[in-house]
DNA sequence: CAGATGTGTTTAAGGTATATACAGTTCGAG
DNA sequence: CTCGAACTGTATATACCTTAAACACATCTG
């Protein structure tokens, strides 16, 4: 972050959208800048995103970690390479009809999905974010596309699409923090902290009372697009609030 | 992630929650937990997560890295700490008025002034969260208590606040993404790869030309609020829905 | 005034990314 | 056909990082 490697920030463009140009001399390459970080996410899948290093995934592929970046110029640009390979299957909005709701629930739902099977996704798009690939835009392209039929301005498609899109992270971190048993763990230390310190926290201890941590039938991705796109609902049907 | 330390969890605890006794012993501790914290709180704001090293925070007061680990477990303890401390001021709704709306949105003011003055505060959530100090617990209780005179239920209480919470971090992130000349580059690296590729990306390339992407005059954070909040209050007003 | 119990330092081990120099391979131009 | 340019992969080395372990010293308690 503070390193501020920026290397050449070209780089990482030409290598995100396939746009280099292949040489002719020398060896022939036994790897490719998408098998590398199809393997940097089996690992990451596997064992967690602090499982991938340089060492490791060159490993899975029998050369040495320096080999690797013949073909990508840091592990940063892999880690792009990553998402870029994680978000392969763009989707498509005229699939879902032609209710704007329905679209955009779609998508969600299909970016759910993703977060739910990848989720290093969440911490590695947390952290500052370069550029964006082309599958990354075509997300997005798909996105505003969905919301097209809304008879939202411009303006406001991009700022659902951002409320959207940050619902669909918010379930997500929401999934990850609460696997079966960490839960239980969280639950129980939590719950003695809590007795012990009720009367710093009374709403929480009668929240907690009256079952608001308890397992919640109700899909939290669900709940968060009814409200929300309810709210826009509301504000196409009342064109004052419209600046 | 992956490496699991685990340590001692209840060392954590006991170090977050203040819960330790003081040795009789030996010579007088020069340090404390939440000076280190505080310190490497300065060393992030000012340089990025990334900078906070142990030595780095070590160097500060004058005295070896390892010298820390006397006061400290470990790092990821320390970014508890770290956390914790920047969270100290906790907010009281009842300062804000009666009407719930006010409430939570004064909640989510303050907890999105957090996050401007910390950004890394968000990658550091990011990731998995092990425990909660007390005044993480505190904005917890907060945020339930703003929500109280909603007429929710203590379970709605819970959704509600997690796609508030939720909304604070993802504008968070709209902020730290899109910082001043960062913003530029974006918008000129990417609007030429976008003329390059304006046919793969149709609705994407028509909502920038429709001034999608321009500077928006609109508070992000106010804008989530008033859908998420507007949603919420049709839910209250349609018990029908209401699971 | 011991000795137990602390603090802080030094040393070192095992990670990480990656710069650099080199050996070996392959193509293409003369 | 050959030689050099261009390329691949490796080995080595640097500069970080966290943190375990052994040690010297300070301080309170019995």
């Amino acid at each position: 972050m503070a390193k501020e490697k920026a290397r050449d920030l070209r780089a990482g463009i030409a290598l995100l959208w396939g746009e280099q140009d292949q040489p002719t001399r020398g060896p022939k390459p036994s790897l490719t800048p998408q098998r590398i970080a199809a393997a940097a996410v089996e690992i990451a899948d596997a064992e967690g995103l602090d499982a991938v290093s340089m060492n490791k995934v060159a490993v899975g592929f029998g050369v040495s970690a320096m080999a690797l970046y013949r073909y990508v110029p840091g592990k940063a640009e892999l880690v792009e390479l990553m998402v870029e390979s994680v978000l392969a299957d763009v989707p498509d909005p005229s699939t879902a009809g032609t209710d704007w709701r329905e679209r955009v629930t779609a998508w969600a739902r299909r970016s759910a999905e993703v977060h739910r099977a990848h989720p290093w996704l969440l911490a590695v798009t947390a952290m500052r974010r370069q550029l964006m690939g082309p599958n990354q835009l075509g997300w997005l392209d798909a996105a505003l596309a969905a919301l097209e039929p809304s008879g939202l301005t411009a303006a406001e498609q991009h700022r659902v699409f951002v409320l959207v899109a940050g619902l669909v992270r918010t379930v997500a971190q929401q999934d990850a923090d609460f696997d079966e048993q960490h839960s239980q763990e969280w639950n129980s230390l939590t719950g003695e902290l809590l007795d012990r310190h009720a009367d710093r926290f009374p709403t929480l201890t009668r929240a907690i009372a009256a079952g608001a941590f308890a397992p919640d039938p109700v899909d939290p991705l669900d709940f968060g697009l009814a409200r929300i796109l309810d709210g826009v609902q509301l504000l196409l049907d009342r064109p004052t609030d419209r600046a």
